[in-house]
DNA sequence: TTTTTATAGTTTATATTATAAACTTGTTTA
DNA sequence: TAAACAAGTTTATAATATAAACTATAAAAA
């Protein structure tokens, strides 16, 4: 009745990180940061867990000299999300 | 743009319980515990702080001579509920 | 009638988690 | 060159979820 929940997923900024990159090719650091009004250190942690468990990817380049870290989903990652979308729907109604 | 999420009702075994009592009149301890699956540690600890919160009330009286825990939701509960429902769904787009 | 099993929970201990504060490294500006 | 800023990371703390251990009573069995 009640599915699991990744936990992984079920969590406010991850889940808005991954919200953020399900929607776009790709996003900065400081894009996400912005956009989720996190502050650098959760943010930092919290897409090395979505790193950790292969739901995103995170490249760390440079932008001139200026380092930029840039965050795509993966396949993986959008499944999951659609998998928890689809499971909390049933806690839901 | 990401709406903070209620963290009382942003746990798993806590929204299943509000998904239950959204949707009846009352629930006993026992049903809950069997629709959620959660163990009675668990559950009692999670039933007393959405009571505390005012989400529910919990009366505990007696079935024939066996005690029997009844929960209900409040319009305080429900409102917050709807609100977090709401809210998540900012995140799941 | 004494023991065992079952019911209905509560309390407490633990392990995990989220979060922010403090720190690092390098860059630009005054 | 010193101060301020940018882009993160590491670490410490506080909160949380969760299950294990426990309490109390009732029914069933021996």
């Amino acid at each position: 009745m009640f599915p699991k929940l990744d936990p992984l997923l079920h969590s406010e900024l991850r889940l808005a990180v991954m919200s953020i990159l399900a929607g776009v090719d790709s996003a900065e650091f400081s894009y996400i940061k912005k956009q989720t009004g996190a502050t650098s250190g959760n943010l930092s942690v919290q897409l090395d867990k979505l790193s950790a468990s292969g739901y995103i990817t995170v490249e760390k380049g440079f932008k001139g000299k200026v380092p930029c870290t840039t965050c795509k989903i993966t396949k993986t990652g959008l499944d999951a999300f659609e998998n928890y979308v689809n499971s909390l729907k049933e806690y839901l109604i």
